[in-house]
Order: structure tokens, then C-alpha cells, then sequence
DNA sequence: ATACTAAATGTAATCGATTACATAAACTAA
DNA sequence: TTAGTTTATGTAATCGATTACATTTAGTAT
């Protein structure tokens, strides 16, 4: 293997030139610079970037601690992230928690450890304490979840206010009568979404039956599940807000296996705009969640903490937005 | 920062007892162990990983190159990888490459730096004597695509008799006039779900019409659209099969927008086995590929070229199965 | 030309764990 | 006990790039 002892040896300047042709090639004059660069040319000379790490204690890799990356809203904020790190140079290493705390923390010793410069966490296991605590110490950006007032860098959403205009949306159409099918409540998001949802209803002056409530698990099946509930009331809803995409596919495929038409004799809102929400029959109105954006602004955060910056503005929220599509029945409702 | 003479010093021992204590420890006495484990402990001592990587030149960290990782098909193996991965020690660092051969080049050098100890990739667009000069030199494993007759690792399925018995499912459905909507030719994959195709409808003496052919790009819309242009022949096919799971859906979106209903009037066949393809209305039928397993397969063989095994065995070919849902009509004919 | 400043390059220490080799300690068998 | 072995530990070189500091070279002003 070709070290840049033997590059200096055989362009006759010292290794202290090559480095700075490689790392500060400006302090470097023209001429040696050329003559550098041609004889590591001619040796097909590669840094030894291990050494490099080692010696400056730095990696240009950042690590993303995500709950499981086969769930679509996190694949594509993942994507956002690698694209952002590569266009500056960064790697990125990937853990999937699979909800496992313990891998979490077994991640953050990668951080202790040097072996990445940064961390960006898309799960919201680890302890408020432990983060803030984290967070002074190392470079870190939260991403999904805003935590009241937590002061460690975050770039989220409004998910109270965003499912508040999902829900006043159904209201806005006319229903009287609205469930909501909400996410496993020890996840924040979750009771976020469960908040925007209550305070439409009080604020509109409907019912509040808790009835109307049911805990799902982000899932197809669970949505299916807690809307066979809601069927199996004396008085069913008449439209239903589901905290995520998924489970309000579910919630349709009950309502129709019972017979109702979406959205005519059930209205259903989703939330995160998934791909496969347009090509669902009928094509889900939901809120939409700039997922992609969401990944590149948290590691653009997070390249600037590294840099140094300190910032003083911590939360990001990023802009939500109802897409109207044939579920909720707006469509029609305009039409007649 | 604590280092290892540190320990050293405290626990009267030297770098060398220190290092083994973590590294072989059955080499040192209990004694000396406890002691030295006490020091660790008690001066909260973390190796630098950094200089181990630099001493060692090895870094227990692992390359999988995407195509995609936004792509549902692509996160479930990235999931089978992480899986092992992370069961072995081993971490992962995520490439996306957009589809550029650029990136994918630029990841090589990853391996040529030595900045990881392998790789996994999952794209196919480089060169056969590229990847064979690459294997030649560093573990890689090839995951996704069979290449006939490359000496290069990898895990796949057989996309061949796949698709060909998605079409002879259709065949023995009564289906004469079966039409295919293809993935782009570029790439192999596309070209032997193609030719799986081609094989079942010579074989069982169907006629075989071009137009009935036609190339999508593995999108929604794309399967729309081509299902659009079936749909505008003289005489249109009662069947399609469509290459993955997504163009199936879009070729069942437009068959429903022009009256016919899936799969009475239209039976489609879709492949991957996608998530969503159980929730779509009509319920895909579809070839399922074992994407986790693929992913943690392609790991293990990793592993083993890793720690230095040579396989004898090059290519892994895994199993796939159809299927049976509503898309294909095979569950009504039955009852009938 | 001289004195001074700025720019370019070189010298050599440094990062911290690993490990080949050397030495010491413990054990075994007669 | 002694010689021979095995086991445990220590010494110090090593991995290769980076960089503080020292030195040389070039440039500028008088």
C-alpha cells in the first residue's frame, strides 16, 4: 500500500507538503502543488483514511438511530438525510432500534466513542434527561417528534395543530359525529395527534364520546380493528380521523367490508401522506408531512452543530398540509 | 480523555495486559483481569475505536449500496441487513445512489480506503468486470439481481421461473390474450421477469402479440398508463401481468377507471409482494420475494467471506412464492 | 543592497491501541 | 532441587496522517 511518505519521497518535498496538498492545497505553491498531485497520480496514491480519522478524531459520519426502516415515513426521512450528508461529504451509518431501548443506548456509545461525529434520532425512546444530557456534550438533532420544551435541536412537525385541521376539516363537511383512531398513546406524536383531535371537537362544540376513541398501533390491522368498533355502536361515527395513513386504510377496508361507502357513508382523514395513499381506493385525504425535507433539514442542523454554530433557535417546525383527496368526500361535496 | 495507559498505570500493569484484558482475555490471569477490569470501570475508560480501526485496519463496518432507499422492496432488505449486521457487531453504512454509477464508484473507494470491511450491494449498475475485479479484491456480496454466469457472490431469486409461474397461474386460469407490463429494460431484472413471461406463454401455445408488451418504469404511473394503452387495443387482453407490485396497482386503477372490474373483467398479477399489495382493493395477487431474508442471507454470506471463507457455492438462489389473493380471480373461480 | 515581512517548506512529535518479541513467573516431572 | 515447559506479563516498535514549531525562501520597501 502506497503511503504518503513514499509520495513525498518521490515528488522530494516532505510528507508535512503532501498533506497540504491534500487538506490546505492553498498554502501550497503552484508548482509543488502540481508535482504532487501528479506523482500521487502515478502512484494511484490513497490517504489512509483510518489514519486520518485517527488523527484528527473525526469521522465524517454521522449516525441515524431510526425505529425500523422498513416503515415507509422513516425510510424517506432517511433519505432526505443521506442526500444532505453526501452533498457534504458525509457518511451515514444506520441503526434500526426496533424499538429496543437498549439500542439506543448502545448507539450513543458510538458517539462517546468518536466513531461517528454526530447523531440524528428519529425515535423518541430515550429519556428527556438523558437526551438534554446528550446533547451538551455531542452534536444532536431530534427528528419527528417536537418534545415541549426540550432544549436539544428538533426538526419537526405541528402534529396538535395538523390533526386540529384534519379533524375541523371533517367538521367543515358537515359531520357531527367523529371518531378517531389514534396512535399507541407512550408515543408522543401519538398524544399530539389525540390533543389537535380533542381540542377541534371541544372547540366546535361536538360531542365527546370516549367511545369515539380507540387506541391503534400505527397499523393496517389495528385501523381495520378499532373501526369494526366504531360499526358495532349503537350510534356509529359518521367519519373518522386516523392518526396515520395506515390504519385509516385499515378503517376503510372495515367500513366497506360492512357494506358503507367511502367517503359517502364514512368520511376518513389520514395523516403523513404515504406514497400509497393516492393509489388507495379511494385516494386518502390526509395531512402531509414533508418527510424528505424533514431529513435534509435535520442534517443540516446537524452540519452546522458540527461546525460548531451554536443555535439558538432549537425547535423547527416544518409546514404540514391537508391533501384533499376522495376519502374525506370534499370532492364530491363541492361537485353537488 | 482516559486512556489506556491510564489503565495501565493505575492497575500496576502494563498497555500490553491492558489490551489483552479486552481484547483475548482468557490469555490473562483472573487476577490481573479483575484489577485491570476495576481500573476500566472505575476511571469509566472507553477504548478509542479510532485508533483500534487505524491499528487494525479493519472498522467492523459494512457498505450496502441502494439503488433507493425510499423504494419499500429496498428498506425491507436494508432491514434483513441491519438484522445480522448488527447480531455479528457489525455496523451499516447506508448509500443511496439515486441511480447514479457515479456514487456507486465513489462507494468503492470506501472499500478501497478501507474504510469498511465489505459490501453489500444491492444496485446493478455497474460494469460485470468491474464487480468481478472488485470481488476479486474485498468482500462483496451481490443482492437482488442473478447475474448468469458472474463469479461474484450473490443472493437472489429467480426472477425467470418467478414471473413464469405468475403467468401460468393466469394460463390456467383460462386466460388466452395475457398481456405484460415489463420493467425497464435496462436493467436485468426487468429482462427476466420478461423472459419468465415470454416463457410461459410459449410454451402453453398462446399467441403471442407485441403490443401485448410494453415497458414501464416500476412506478404507479407507469403501470396506469400502460394498462391505458391495453385497454385502447381492438382486442384487449383479459389478463396482465405486471412486473412489480406497484405497476399492477396502477394497471388495476386505470382498468377500474374504464369500467371493467379486477377480476372479473381484468385479472392482474403483480410481483414483490409488497406491504401495501394485501391492502390494495382487489387484494394482490402477486409473487412474493423474501426481501428480509434476502437482505440477511446476503449479510451472512458477507460474514463468511469476511472471516476469510471461500465459497464454493456462488450463487444463492432463495425461494419465492405466488401468492393467491383477489387481483387474479383464482379465489371466485374456485367457488364457483 | 539591506533589513524586514510574508510565504513556503521541512522536522519531528503526536494521536492511542495493538502485537512481535523478550522476559519473568508458575508449573511439571523426574 | 533442577531442568524443561507452559503461562503470564512487559517492552517498545508500529500503524500513517497531521500539525506545532522551526527553518528556509521569496518578496517588499527603503
Amino acid at each position: 500500500m502506497v503511503k504518503m511518505s513514499d509520495v513525498a519521497k518521490l515528488a522530494n518535498v516532505s510528507t508535512a507538503t503532501v498533506s497540504r496538498v491534500l487538506r490546505s492545497p492553498e498554502t501550497v505553491k503552484e508548482n509543488t502543488r502540481q508535482k504532487v498531485l501528479s506523482v500521487i497520480e502515478e502512484l494511484n496514491y490513497q490517504p489512509n483514511i483510518l489514519a486520518r480519522h485517527f488523527r484528527r478524531s473525526e469521522t465524517n459520519t454521522i449516525l441515524v438511530i431510526v425505529p425500523n426502516i422498513m416503515n415507509t415515513v422513516f425510510a424517506e426521512i432517511v433519505g432526505g438525510i443521506e442526500q444532505a450528508a453526501a452533498a457534504n461529504g458525509y457518511k451515514v451509518l444506520l441503526r434500526n432500534t426496533n424499538l429496543d431501548v437498549r439500542n439506543e443506548y448502545e448507539a450513543i456509545d458510538h458517539l462517546k466513542q468518536r466513531q461517528v461525529d454526530g447523531m440524528i434520532l428519529l425515535s423518541e425512546r430515550l429519556e428527556k434527561k438523558t437526551l438534554l444530557e446528550i446533547s451538551k456534550q455531542y452534536p444532536v438533532v431530534l427528528a419527528s417528534a417536537y418534545i415541549e420544551g426540550l432544549k436539544v435541536p428538533t426538526v419537526s412537525i405541528d402534529n396538535i395543530s395538523s390533526s386540529r385541521e384534519a379533524t375541523e376539516h371533517l367538521i367543515r363537511l358537515g359531520h357531527k359525529r367523529i371518531a378517531n383512531i389514534c396512535g399507541p398513546l407512550f408515543s408522543s406524536i401519538s398524544r399530539d395527534r389525540l390533543k389537535g383531535f380533542k381540542q377541534a371537537v371541544y372547540q366546535n362544540d361536538l360531542e365527546v364520546d370516549s367511545v369515539l376513541i380507540q387506541e391503534g398501533e400505527f397499523t393496517f390491522d389495528s385501523g381495520y380493528n378499532q373501526m369494526l368498533k366504531f360499526l358495532a355502536l349503537e350510534v356509529p361515527p359518521t367519519a373518522v380521523f386516523a392518526a396515520n395513513d395506515e390504519m385509516a386504510m385499515g378503517a376503510i377496508k372495515a367500513a366497506k367490508e360492512n357494506g358503507l361507502k367511502v367517503p359517502e357513508d364514512m368520511a376518513v382523514v389520514g395523516f403523513d401522506n404515504i406514497k400509497f395513499s393516492s393509489m388507495f381506493e379511494p385516494a386518502l385525504t390526509t395531512i402531509a408531512q414533508p418527510k424528505y425535507e424533514m431529513g435534509k433539514k435535520a442534517m443540516e442542523l446537524l452540519l452546522e452543530q458540527m461546525q460548531g454554530v451554536v443555535h439558538t433557535k432549537i425547535q423547527h417546525v416544518l409546514d404540514t398540509n391537508l391533501v384533499i383527496r376522495d376519502s374525506c368526500g370534499a370532492k364530491k361535496a363541492e361537485l353537488v
